[in-house]
DNA sequence: TGCACGATGAAC
DNA sequence: TTCATCGTGCAC
């Protein structure tokens, strides 16, 4: 029974948010196709005081889904090309979240997956799902169908060099050895 | 109202 | 290493 994994889940520290989603699966459904894929890299981002965060601007039209309640989708626009998902971590108004930046795919997923952007076009993710509660029929992550054993691996986060300390923190979590990482 | 700047990916 | 391309945040 495939089923959107509880508001309680995203409820918790965001880096304890961010490991649990390694190996959940992401399933996006529209016209009766449902994309789904297995979660192996993501990244955290620990509220205003992290110089990395969208939220470190604090509460803005955009940061204001960061800022809400725990359970929901972020999407923006990156350079104007691409789209990153990431969801919402912790009670409201903590302005933390996790970014998703690789799967691997599972059902219905044409292109690549590794890399934030890739992985929304694949997810045919884009602004429309921005703000969406991940406890819905159609756009959710559910629990992985079996239990699975694998090592994570942690590394500072990709492209934040201008967030000062901030940067070497490490807060990437990937599956080890996963062909779908998006870079070493 | 204007403008510099990306949590990227692809081409050169 | 350069560039596409546009929403956002902040200066004016």
């Amino acid at each position: 029974m495939v089923q959107p994994l509880p508001r309680t889940f995203y409820d918790r520290d965001t880096i304890v948010v961010a490991r649990a989603l390694l190996g959940q699966y992401l399933v996006h459904v529209t016209h009766s196709t449902a994309r789904i894929g297995r979660i192996v890299e993501v990244e955290a981002y620990r509220g205003p005081q992290d110089r990395a965060s969208h939220s470190s601007r604090g509460l803005t039209r955009r940061t204001k889904v960061m800022f809400g309640p725990p359970g929901f989708a972020y999407v923006y626009l990156i350079y104007g090309v691409h789209h990153c998902m990431n969801v919402v971590t912790e009670g409201a108004g903590r302005g933390a979240a996790v970014l998703l930046r690789a799967l691997e795919p599972v059902q219905n997923v044409g292109g690549r997956t590794f890399g934030p952007g890739l992985l929304c076009r694949a997810m045919d993710i884009d602004l429309r799902l921005n703000a969406q509660d991940l406890l819905s029929d159609h756009f959710f992550i559910a629990a992985a169908p079996r239990i699975e054993r694998f090592v994570i691996v942690k590394r500072p986060r990709v492209g934040v060099d201008y967030a000062g300390a901030w940067a070497k923190r490490q807060l990437r979590f990937y599956i080890r050895g996963n062909p779908f990482i998006s870079r070493p």
